[in-house]
DNA sequence: CCAATAGTGTCTTTGAGACACTATGAG
DNA sequence: CTCATAGTGTCTCAAAGACACTATTGG
């Protein structure tokens, strides 16, 4: 317990004497984008699972990275040429067979981001492409990853049932009618535009920034919104659609 | 992407060659006691904060370890003689400040259960002991358990306030009355009593089980519960105490 | 005028907050 | 009886659901 003994233990200590198991992290990055959810994949240059699509992700480096939430913003954006600023931690998996290689740890981060292109060829990676949710049921995706993925829509689902987040997916400005349709889109379900608008309007996280066409060019202008100021922090006492 | 080649990637996969973070778990086990919220903590028996109060916790053994819950559970009862069956995770920490020895990673789990006294003198721990969480602001704990238990406090706060976690926390069987003050040290925040009634009793997640003698002895016998069976996953649409 | 989209009025329903009230036991 | 604790009746208030209604544009 003497300051002396500990420093003399931090000096003999060796990390590669242990087994350890490998850890890295995954990001699920979702967009609306033609009226439909979209997830960001890679496809793996290397192996394991060469060839296959995944969710970007990637291993610490412990030179560069201060700590694990940059981890994983540096290897979306080096992966997808995607940046997303509201990265949140979903959960974190860690088994002895998810991965061929080793015992193995995740730790799963998800975001909602206004549609943005991908860059091309890029690091150990052929290719990254926003794919529709519905067709990567189809899609045998590397690892775990399908699971992951499950895990992160949960998620999405449920944040949008008691907070904003949805207003941050959308180009603005946008009408309430374009953001109804969004909420809908995430929770999958119907919403009822009167309590909804209510809803929205009552939590003061919206600035009205002027007027625009209506959806499909015919009808009524609508108001359109922009998120204000220190919105993401807006929680309901109420989850929504019920 | 030939079967092959990735069977011979394998094989020549060595996990040592790769410069990678400590993992390990930690633990914040929350009981009542005595009409006091307490944690159960370690000291530390080695280096480094040797002689320092911690989380218990460790590093994953991948001999004996299938998945990080089973190590969070395994650490639990090995450090301290008291186990916990719904250990929830609560948030993954990782960065190169955290841990002197080197770039490190944790992955934090909480309980809370009915009071258990300790195992004593056990593994590389001098000793396990419940703390009452106010005597804990005024130590210095190993190191960032501080915050850990932190995040720790704050989820159980909130997941009282949606959730039926209470429930799991009393001797059975157990009182409205005696689980409105666990709800209430929970919470840190007075209740009212009608509106508690209400919605435990309408929840259905509580099964009656007969009648007992009041708290403190006198006065009008008070009908006596105990967890319906599935209660675990009921969810309020509404926040509680609000 | 009509069709189409945006937006409102207003009644009902659900569930929490307040708080005074009644019920049942020991002494 | 009184005191203490358990438990209820009932009004108000906040916010969601239902759904019909009005408003504003282009043709």
């Amino acid at each position: 317990m003497t300051q002396s003994s500990e420093q003399a233990f931090l000096k003999s200590y060796n990390p590669k004497e242990y087994d350890t198991p490998i850890y890295s992290v995954d990001i699920a990055i979702f967009t609306l984008d033609q009226g439909r959810l979209k997830v960001l994949l890679v496809e793996r240059g290397e192996h394991p699972f060469k060839g296959f699509w995944a969710l970007p992700g990637g291993f610490v480096d412990l030179k560069k990275d201060p700590d694990i939430h940059t981890t994983a913003r540096r290897k979306l954006v080096s992966k997808t040429g995607v940046d997303a600023p509201l990265l949140e931690q979903v959960s974190t998996i860690g088994n002895a067979h998810r991965d061929p290689r080793h015992w193995s740890i995740t730790t799963l981060y998800m975001a909602l981001i206004p549609y943005a292109p991908t860059a091309e060829f890029i690091e150990a990676v052929n290719e990254a492409r926003w794919f529709p949710i519905e067709e990567i049921e189809q899609l045998q995706l590397a690892f775990d990853h399908s699971e992951l993925l499950e895990l992160a829509r949960e998620r999405l689902k449920n944040k949008t049932a008691y907070t904003v987040l949805p207003i941050h997916v959308l180009k603005r400005p946008f009408s309430l009618t374009q953001l109804q349709k969004a909420f809908e889109l995430l929770m999958d379900t119907a919403l009822e535009k009167k309590s909804f608008r209510r809803r929205l309007l009552n939590a003061d996280v919206l600035k009205e920034v002027g007027e625009g066409i209506p959806e499909g060019g015919k009808g009524r202008p609508a108001a359109l919104y922009e998120p204000a100021d220190g919105s993401e922090s807006h929680l309901f006492v109420r989850v929504f659609g019920d």
